[in-house]
DNA sequence: TTGTTTAAGTGAAAGGCTTCAAATTAAATT
DNA sequence: AATTTAATTTGAAGCCTTTCACTTAAACAA
């Protein structure tokens, strides 16, 4: 049976026989204090339960200790993964995260960018906008706006990310040296940076090791299981099709091997398959899925933590950071582990 | 180019020419106000791109229309589809998600009571809880505490969940309509109560259909593939094992389909295998997962929904509601759709 | 003693909103 | 025209902190 009603910061200075200037430094830490009063302040402080009304220091302050990550999909398991990356850092640092679906919506992105104006955050980390980049910049005078996985051109944003382009181009570089010539890429939404990075990697690929480069073969999809499956239908209705797809994530690596697998194929004997993300489902798909690891629960811890030291004013943070990925080789390119 | 600090109410009453509680009362929708005083107001406002202060606002009002969402693992599937459908039904009435991944400690769990008390948060959603049903209870004077999927003896607390006794009864039921007589349950972790439930649910249906009951085929693990495998290695030790197993959900049953292909049993033909939840991974097992699909965004809106009601005041909302499940048969059971 | 310096603590104002009692204005009634 | 009654509007108080400019007390020097 605690009181009613929360102690104010007036109750703990009374209690200590202090004014409430007093206690609000002792409560920031701020401008000298004989230890003698600060040990009594706490005491009371103690005695009492009190807490600072996170309302009044947010009023006072402008600071919320809130932070909003904004997804197109929370059920996403990549993006679920990365924000309980950065939940795990937030709490470290006494944040909190609001979490935003924005199913791609610019308007619901527009609310939030209100928000870091309104004071009713702190800062923002987007994984995808669906903005114009100047619209968000202008923004960004009012917090810190950090990109996840996603960037933009000049750097615009803090950001943190893995290379996509040379992971695309390990991806394929993988099918080439097991012999394939003849290899089709789908690809995520066409409106992304990130995808166009894993073409251009792709591509690359083709070119180095001089492979022909059959237009028919690349698409852009949203990812999903649907979108593969679409995907390897549509090749596959031409008499003349690839050995090898490169897909942009494993929902789409999944959705080809079904396909594939339903059309009769066996994967990997007539058709390879290397995925990126190293999802849960890369294990179980059958033949398992080789495809590219991105640290996903770090790419959202670090983009917690250079924002949270943005938010504190530590000067000696990178503007952009990239994480390393790696290749897991399993069974859907044809060969055992 | 907006000016560089938002615009207050104060604002807004002088160029109105009215006082600051005359706007106040449009923005609140109270009291009685002249149509054209009102029109002027709501102009003026736009003109200035105006947006009420939340800070100033939860001072004053004590509400801060965030809601928290406690989930033991964002990560998993179940659990941000959960949130997915919170979110949605969060926004449409104008309140955001605050989220915490508890990882199952109780402290943070606690934190979180904490934040009620002191205003931070007008509202709390848990998903399964650690801490002793009386201490939660005493916070719930602070704010609505709602459970979901989870629920308690006696309905402490307001419930959004599914019947997981009468589901693991036509899960079981299936399993021996199908011909089964040896039939085991890895189950989830013990201390939950609906992991009880499915127990109760199992065990009745084998009473019913009077097939004896084997206690070492029936275990309790946490949810995740590696606790599926283990589960039938354990179990396929023995040179009496069941034909047929009921998961507590559908990464326990993949883990089990996986381990006993590896051990070289047909599943179905040699081990049958009902899931629970049908996730994604349903689809993606071979063979597919039969199991019991929940509404498991519904699940999510509804929860968000009841908390919202009862911040509302609005009176006519029940204590508890109960999901429809369903048995959704693939071929992880030896039936062909 | 008087004056100066340093340390410790305080009062008041500001931040932006909502609400209540009181005041003003308009409309209705006698 | 005077009085009631009803419809609008307003000023001020309060929500709880933080911070800035000051005051008080103590210590030290001249």
């Amino acid at each position: 049976m605690g009181p009613i009603t929360m102690a104010t910061i007036i109750d703990v200075a009374k209690r200590a026989g202090v004014s409430k200037s007093t206690v609000s430094r002792v409560l920031t830490n701020s401008g000298r204090i004989d230890a003698d009063t600060k040990k009594r302040v706490i005491k009371a402080m103690e005695e009492l339960g009190y807490q600072p009304s996170r309302a009044a220091q947010t009023l006072r302050n402008k600071k919320t200790k809130l932070i909003a990550v904004l997804v197109p999909r929370v059920s996403n398991h990549f993006f679920s993964t990365l924000i309980q990356g950065m939940e795990r850092e937030a709490v470290k640092h006494d944040y909190q995260i609001v979490l935003c679906n924005t199913g791609n919506d610019p308007k619901k992105e527009y609310n939030y960018l209100k928000m870091l104006e309104n004071h009713q955050i702190d800062g923002l980390i987007l994984t995808a906008f669906r903005n114009p980049v100047e619209l968000i910049q202008q923004f960004s005078s009012f917090g810190p706006i950090i990109l996840v996985e996603e960037y933009t051109k000049d750097d615009i944003f803090p950001t943190i990310t893995i290379d996509h382009q040379e992971a695309a181009y390990k991806a394929t570089e993988h099918l080439i040296k097991l012999g394939h010539q003849h290899i089709g890429m789908v690809n995520g939404p066409e409106e992304s940076i990130i995808t166009k990075d894993r073409e251009k990697g792709f591509l690359k690929a083709l070119e180095t090791y001089h492979i022909p480069i059959q237009e028919k073969w690349i698409c852009f999809e949203s990812f999903g299981i649907q979108q593969g499956r679409r995907y390897i239908q549509r090749v596959l209705n031409n008499d003349f099709y690839p050995t090898a797809v490169f897909a942009g994530n494993d929902e789409l690596a999944v959705g080809v091997i079904q396909e594939a697998k339903q059309q009769g194929l066996d994967v990997p004997q007539d058709l390879a398959v290397v995925g990126f993300d190293d999802q849960d489902i890369a294990t179980i798909i059958e033949p398992n899925l080789t495809t590219i690891k991105q640290p996903v629960e770090q790419l959202g811890e670090k983009a917690m933590l250079l924002l949270i030291d943005t938010l504190q004013g530590n000067k000696n943070i990178s503007k952009k950071k990239i994480l390393e990925t790696k290749l897991i080789i399993r069974e859907s390119c044809g060969m055992r582990v």
